[in-house]
DNA sequence: TATTGTTATACTCTATAACTATA
DNA sequence: TATAGTTATAGAGTATAACAATA
C-alpha cells in the first residue's frame, strides 16, 4: 500500500483525459446539428419506447431535467411522446424515423472521433486502456449511462 | 482505422472513472474540512506567494471566480492576501501555516485515496494506466492544472 | 394514498461588464 | 492607455416543492 511519488494524481490525469474527450465528441455532434447529451438521451431511448423517469434514471438526470431535456428532442423531430394505453400517466418517449438516423450518425462520429484521439496509443494500448478502465470501474458499469450496446 | 465493435465507448468510461475518482476524493478531503478545489488551490499557491490571476490561470478559474474562492481560503486562515511592495495593484496569495499543514494533509488523503482505488490493478496495472493517460494527454500536460510535483 | 409528468421557484456555478486603484 | 482586483449582474444548469391527472 506504500505509495511512492509516481508523478501527478492519477484522478487528475482522469479528469484531463475525460475532459478531453467529451469537448472533441461534442464538438463533432455539433457538426451533426445536436449535444453529447442529445445523443446519449436517443441511445436510452432507441429501442423500446420508455416512459421519461426510466430514461432520466438511465442517463442519471432528474425528472425535471429531463421534461425540457425531452421537449427539445421533441421540438427537433428527434423524438415523440405517446401515451401508454396501459397507465394513461405514462408519456412513453419513442424516437422517431429521423431521431434514428441522427443516432445512427452520431455513433459513427463519436467512434470516429474517439478513433483518432486514442491513435496515439495504437491498437495494443487502445485495448490495455479499454481493459484497465474496466477493471477499475468494477462492477460499477451498468448502473446508469451507455450500458450495454456497442457505441 | 477500423473500428469494430469493442464495448462502449472510451469517453463514457474515462467520464465514469473521473466521477468516481473526483467523488471519492472529494469526500475524503470533506473529512479534513476542505473541497477539491480548496485543496487544488492550496496546492497551486504552495511554495512562493502569487498574484490571483496568475492562480486563477493555473486553476483554470476565472478572475472573478477566484476572488470568492480566496476569500473563503482567507476566511478559513488558510491564506492571506499581501500586497505586492513592487506593484501595489497586486494582492500576493500566500499560504498560511495553518494553509500548508492542510495541503499536507490533503496530500497524504489523496494519495491514499487514490492508491485504494487503483487497488484492483496491481502495481503493474496502475503504471500501465498511468503511462497511458499520460500518452493520450501527450504535450497537453502542464497547460493548466496540477502540473509538476507529486500530488 | 401513491405515482407520472409538469410547472414554478430557488440555488449553485460561472462568466460578462463596469468600476477602483494603481501603473 | 492598460492592468489587477473587485463588484454587480446575468446566464446556464440543476434540484426542491407544489400541482394535475391517473392509478
Amino acid at each position: 500500500m506504500q505509495q511512492g511519488c509516481s508523478g501527478p494524481p492519477v484522478g487528475a490525469l482522469l479528469a484531463r483525459a475525460s475532459h478531453l474527450f467529451n469537448a472533441a465528441v461534442g464538438d463533432a455532434l455539433a457538426l451533426e446539428g445536436t449535444t453529447l447529451r442529445g445523443f446519449l438521451l436517443l441511445e436510452a431511448a432507441s429501442g423500446a419506447a420508455r416512459p421519461q423517469q426510466v430514461l432520466a434514471a438511465q442517463v442519471g438526470l432528474d425528472k425535471t431535467t429531463m421534461v425540457a431535456a425531452v421537449d427539445d428532442l421533441v421540438a427537433r423531430g428527434l423524438v415523440e411522446r405517446r401515451s401508454d394505453p396501459a397507465d394513461r400517466r405514462v408519456r412513453l418517449v419513442a424516437v422517431t424515423e429521423r431521431g434514428e438516423r441522427l443516432r445512427r450518425r452520431g455513433r459513427e462520429v463519436v467512434a470516429a472521433t474517439e478513433a483518432e484521439l486514442l491513435d496515439e496509443l495504437g491498437e495494443r494500448g487502445r485495448d490495455e486502456l479499454r481493459g484497465l478502465l474496466l477493471r477499475l470501474l468494477g462492477g460499477r458499469l451498468g448502473a446508469s449511462g451507455t450500458g450495454g450496446s456497442c457505441v
